[in-house]
DNA sequence: TTTTGAGTTGTTCGA
DNA sequence: GTCGAACAACTCAAA
């Protein structure tokens, strides 16, 4: 080897098409592509479990993109990078950018380090459609509400996001042989029954995510705007975990549906889009969200936290079949519908008065999709401590919201069989149902099915109290 | 500085 | 069954 190769470093951006880093990386001679699983630094946001389990998978996809030259490690990137400069006479290292805090705070380090030793590293956007820093309201700070911001982002910048690059065509990834793990080494997926159920339902890596793309635009983009709302229909994109590890940029996923046209659908879905950027925006500007209440009033709310109410929520046995429903999908899945996320979460924070970091912590393990700035931002929408978080009174019914958006039941009845054959009626409440209809079904409640671990209605307005009582201060 | 209008996704009640 | 209004008060963004 006659020059050194150039590193790049992949990190969220687990592709070959429009990777900013990579294109640059390859641009004159040989790449070292390098992945290193850093959960020392990452402390308590560390891959959670299920996560873990779709690092594996795309892991190996994208080793298999890169002829197998994927050189894998294990530890702080602070110590690793450096060295694999030192080891291998490399000057330049390549990366796209991160906006967690704690990566934000690696990556500073990193960059020290390297210029101490002579090494040049770069870093590009390959992960955002706008950079947190180019919307600012005229003053100069950050905006705090999702409709100013995405209204400016999409009129005073560059209107549409840049255009994806394409692959590297002249892609030459070295790796010398002695040289780290394999993706099995890193034991991010468990032996355990578990993990083939939720494989089953996901096409994981580069390619998996364009056909995902490709389907959804197909079939479900033209009806998004109400489909999405329907959980049993399937009708969201799904990208969500694809978007995570960035086996498919938003750059991209925009081009793609903006080729498809222009009507309501495809501005809703963008909008969701926008949603994305919006909770990295408030990431990068607030990162003490991941933890504390972007509201402070609400440092001083009641929670309660029942330990005994918080299991039951996570497995999905609270006796309410539509909040039961989307617990146990999010356990088989690892993946919830967004609307019935919003309806459970809504349920343990303003029913079950838990604090919402405990949710949070939950989602953060069990979620293929989990990502520290889409999940701390919608756990604090739905419990009105965020920026510009849902009134106090509006909080879901879980009983109503089924009917509305599960009418047919099928939902329901998949993930809660034990109510399979509870008619429509009492599907989504079986507490009213009449003990003869009960007995039909084959349903006893506190046996086969528990009974609820609260009052709808009772725990509402104590949440409402609870939450007047916070705002006026 | 002051003012004005608006703020992802709801629910309930009463006409 | 359908429809509109009420549900707090506050903060944000822009004029």
């Amino acid at each position: 080897m006659s020059t050194p190769p150039r590193i790049c470093w992949f990190r969220q951006d687990l592709r070959l098409h429009d990777n900013p880093a990579l294109l640059a990386a390859a641009e004159s001679g040989a790449v070292l592509p390098v992945f290193i699983l850093d959960d020392g630094n990452a402390g308590k946001w560390q891959c959670g479990g299920a996560a873990r389990l779709w690092l594996h998978h795309s892991l190996i996809a994208l080793n298999k993109s890169l002829k197998g030259r994927l050189s894998i490690h294990r530890g702080r990137a602070e110590e690793i990078i450096p060295r694999l400069c030192r080891d291998h006479q490399v000057t330049q290292v390549f990366w796209n950018r991160c906006y967690e805090p704690w990566r934000i705070e690696r990556d500073k380090k990193i960059r020290r380090r390297l210029q101490e030793q002579s090494v040049d590293a770069q870093s590009f956007n390959g992960s955002l459609l706008w950079e947190p820093w180019q919307i600012l309201k005229k003053d100069g700070t950050p905006y705090k509400i999702f409709t100013p911001f995405y209204k400016s982002a999409r009129t005073n910048k560059p209107a549409t996001p840049s255009d994806p690059l394409s692959a590297p065509g002249n892609l030459v990834p070295v790796r010398p042989d002695s040289d780290g793990l394999t993706v099995e080494d890193l034991e991010l997926r468990p032996d355990h029954p578990w993990c083939k159920k939720v494989e089953q339902h996901w096409r994981i890596g580069e390619q998996g995510a364009h056909l995902t793309l490709e389907e959804f635009i197909e079939i479900k983009l033209d009806h998004y705007g109400h489909g999405r709302d329907f959980p049993a229909q399937h009708g969201t994109s799904k990208l969500s975990p694809h978007l995570h590890f960035g086996e498919i940029s938003p750059r991209q996923v925009w081009e793609r549906v903006s080729e498809a046209g222009f009507d309501d659908n495809i501005e809703v879905f963008k909008s969701e889009l926008g949603w994305r950027e919006f909770s990295y925006y408030l990431l990068y500007h607030f990162p003490t969200m991941v933890q504390e209440n972007l509201k402070s009033q609400f440092d001083r709310f009641p929670w309660w936290l029942n330990e005994q109410w918080l299991q039951r929520w996570q497995h999905g046995i609270t006796g309410v079949p539509f909040v039961d429903a989307g617990m146990r999908e999010l356990w088989q899945t690892g993946h919830m519908h967004n609307r019935v996320r919003m309806i459970v979460a809504s349920f343990l924070v303003k029913n079950l008065l838990i604090d919402w970091r405990y949710g949070a912590a939950w989602f953060w393990d069990c979620l293929v999709d989990a990502d520290l700035a889409s999940n701390s931002a919608s756990w604090q929408w739905v419990a009105g401590c965020g920026t510009d978080a849902a009134p106090f009174f509006r909080i879901f019914n879980p009983v109503t919201q089924g009917q509305k958006f599960d009418p047919d039941g099928s939902y329901t009845r998949y993930y809660v069989p034990e109510l399979k054959n509870l008619p429509n009626k009492y599907l989504f409440s079986p507490w009213k149902a009449p003990q003869a209809t009960l007995d039909q079904a084959g349903v006893r409640l506190g046996d086969t099915y528990p009974f609820p671990l609260v009052d709808i209605q009772q725990s509402r307005n104590k949440a409402l109290e609870a939450l007047k009582r916070v705002s006026s201060s």
